[in-house]
DNA sequence: CAAGCGTGGTA
DNA sequence: TTACCAAGCTT
């Protein structure tokens, strides 16, 4: 297309803008460079794998507090391999996307069965839970390789700084090769690991999604986005749709010793192979009284609690109702038995608004959390039929 | 290839 | 409150 003839005449006639320049931004690295916990554990390639599964779709504020404490229970790759599922689920708990647990004590075994990490692209592509991403990403900054692993972040700063309109993510392959374009400097190539980081911290620090700080950028001049004054706008996404209302019943069932019935759910789908109370499936249909307890764990007086929990997933919002009930001594029902400190621990954080709502009417024994989960507790729903 | 898959923070 | 977003992968 041609720009310059849909400008202005008064519009100031632009030089063109030169490459971008790693050595730019590496020199802004050094400077301003983020210390992050695994940045520390230098090439340990268990580590920095274990980081960058964890930063999937999840922030570093969340992740870092959570990595010291993997660490601390895994040590080694070969720990983590020969590890139970039940304590990886535990230790994930909470963090979201449960098939990177699954993938990640898969990918363990694999790697402690040959022996150790493979240093290439292809060989850990290969193995579960690795994708394009997280594939450059290790042999980038674990092993040196020059290779740019295409993030969230270098989206964002490739799209504004090449000006790419088109939509993602049919504009990935294009982003790809642009941003591996600029590891072919020989100021980038010598310093990979450096480089991929520094592109991070660029999008995580200047070229932030909303309101990035031009002025502060070390490509500014290189930056077609800024130029044009559409940097803030990239990159461009197709709309979201709507997300349906899902609605579930579910059963806190209490022992005399005060312990909770939890069930381990199916190994794949929706929290798949994590602990969570009995219940219903979850549908857009509401449940009748009667449907809902034929899903209860055991046939008992089943007493409904006031209000409900609420819990917003990627694809749906979900609205539980909870019964509660007692169970006498020598009850056989499937499932196993946690205090509920344990319990509160191992849950995903979906089913832990239920113990909050619990905790909130006074149902339990002892807290699940310090405080109910913000905007878990509702007001009763008085008219929905029965 | 579009959809499924969690959670917490921010505007 | 709603909407969007964060170092994506799998099917």
């Amino acid at each position: 297309m041609i720009r310059g003839a849909l400008r202005p005449l008064s519009a100031p006639v632009l030089a063109p803008a030169p490459l971008p320049r790693a050595q730019a931004l590496l020199e802004w690295y050094d400077r301003h460079r983020r210390a992050l916990p695994w940045r520390e554990a230098a090439r340990d390639p268990y580590r920095i794998w274990l980081s960058e599964v964890m930063l999937q779709q999840t922030t570093v504020a969340a992740v870092t507090p959570r990595w010291r404490r993997f660490l601390d229970r895994f040590p080694s790759v070969e720990a983590l391999a020969a590890a139970p599922w039940a304590e990886v689920a535990e230790e994930w708990a909470g963090l979201g996307y449960y098939a990177r647990a699954r993938n990640l004590h898969a990918c363990a075994q694999a790697v402690a069965a040959r022996g150790g990490f493979p240093d290439t692209v292809e060989g850990l592509r290969a193995l579960p839970g690795i994708g394009a991403y997280t594939a450059a990403s290790v042999a980038a900054i674990a092993f040196g390789r020059a290779v740019v692993p295409l993030d969230g972040n270098v989206e964002r700063v490739t799209a504004r700084i090449a000006a790419v309109e088109e939509e993602l993510p049919g504009a990935r392959p294009r982003l790809a090769a642009l941003a591996q374009g600029w590891m072919g400097q020989e100021e980038a190539a010598a310093r990979p690991a450096d480089f991929v980081q520094a592109l991070f911290d660029l999008g995580a620090t200047i070229c932030t999604p909303r309101s990035p700080a031009c002025a502060l950028c070390p490509w500014r001049g290189a930056c077609l986005g800024q130029r044009q004054g559409i940097a803030q706008s990239l990159p461009r996404k197709a709309p979201k749709r709507a997300r349906p209302v899902k609605q579930g019943v579910h059963f806190l069932l209490t022992d005399a010793g005060g312990r909770l019935l939890l069930r381990r759910r199916p190994p794949s789908g929706l929290l798949g192979g994590m602990l969570g109370l009995p219940g219903t499936p979850w549908r857009e249909e509401a449940w009748s009284e009667e449907d809902a307890l034929a899903h209860a764990p055991a046939l008992l007086p089943w007493r409904r609690l006031p209000g409900e929990a609420r819990h917003g997933f990627t694809h749906f919002e979900l609205r539980m109702a909870l019964y509660t009930a007692s169970a006498p001594p020598g009850l056989n029902a499937e499932g196993e038995w946690l205090a509920p400190e344990a319990a509160a621990a191992a849950l995903p954080g979906a089913m832990q608004r239920l113990l909050a709502l619990a905790e909130g009417a006074g149902a339990m024994a002892s807290p699940a959390r310090d405080a109910p989960a913000r905007g878990a507790a509702k007001t009763p729903t008085p008219g929905r039929p029965a």
